[in-house]
DNA sequence: CTGCTTGCAAAGTGTTTGCAGGCCC
DNA sequence: GGGCCTGCAAACACTTTGCAAGCAG
């Protein structure tokens, strides 16, 4: 599949939002910003920041992987970026809610044989949340880890 | 406090489980793994490499830093020692439920903000569990990482 | 003795930081 | 034009690995 360009992409939608937020919260719409943004619209995936770096370079040659930590650190900060702890595996970042256009809430569960990611509903970790809250009036941020097990092909063999 | 040493203590115990463990399965007993193992034993914390190596180093100086990451390996493969991923504030090791002796099982819970670990009931995510394993054949392990958000002292801030 | 383990040093990852220059607003 | 942001290089924290010597069984 070839991307003519040539339409309106939910992606052009998602950098506009954000760069408009950037604004008026008075942060500066820069080009290593906007092409971190674009990377993470453009795509579903979980990205780590090397592969966010490689990307982010082809879009716009010369962007540094240190301004890309900087670039997806300033945006966490601004609730428009979010970072999933994968374990092992390292961070993977990718637009926050609001931003995000196909993809409606979920967590992260990793196989740690295989290392496969699998996606499940947002509120499966509801009754725990409200359990922490109640218990001890702790705010659990179910998305923030992805939980860790054996997946079933793993389990077969 | 003051360890006079006299009394046979659950450290005592842990660590002689643990080596008739390695010898029923034809796996070395070496100083360094007892020095890790003693570590382990000795504490309820939870403890990083780094803390480990060091205070291995006390009891039996001359062991080096890979030789504990080696050791927590190779305890790990046998199911003796378990680790648990903090996210960003990294990986702590203990001994395994069996072993474990004052501690009962519990999964851990840290605020990103002050960085506070908190000790939840082990079969908090079991309702969790029981629906990953229904849903998508997954075998959830509820204590390999720690759930985060943000805790009642800095909510309140 | 046989070969698994260790110590050492060095190399890998992944991420952060100090600094001087550049660009956003 | 003032100051935030960037590129660069170096530093950092954490973990892994190749190798020769050492020790457990």
């Amino acid at each position: 599949m070839r991307d003519t360009g040539q339409v309106t992409t939910s992606t052009d939608t998602s950098v506009e939002v954000l760069t408009t937020e950037l604004r008026r919260r008075g942060e500066r719409v820069t080009t290593a910003r906007l092409a971190v943004a674009e990377v993470l619209a453009g795509t579903e995936e979980h990205l780590s920041a090397e592969q966010i770096a490689l990307r982010a370079e082809e879009l716009r040659p010369g962007i540094h992987r240190a301004t890309v930590y900087r670039a997806l650190d300033a945006l966490g900060e601004l609730g428009l970026v979010t970072h999933v702890h994968l374990g092992k595996a390292g961070t993977t970042y990718h637009l926050a809610g609001e931003l995000a256009q196909e993809h409606q809430e979920h967590l992260h569960v990793r196989c740690t044989e295989c290392g496969a990611v699998l996606d499940v509903d947002g509120k499966t970790l509801d009754p725990v949340r409200r359990k922490l809250q109640r218990d001890l009036g702790f705010r659990l941020d179910p998305e923030h880890v992805a939980l860790l097990g054996i997946c079933q092909d793993c389990s077969a063999s």
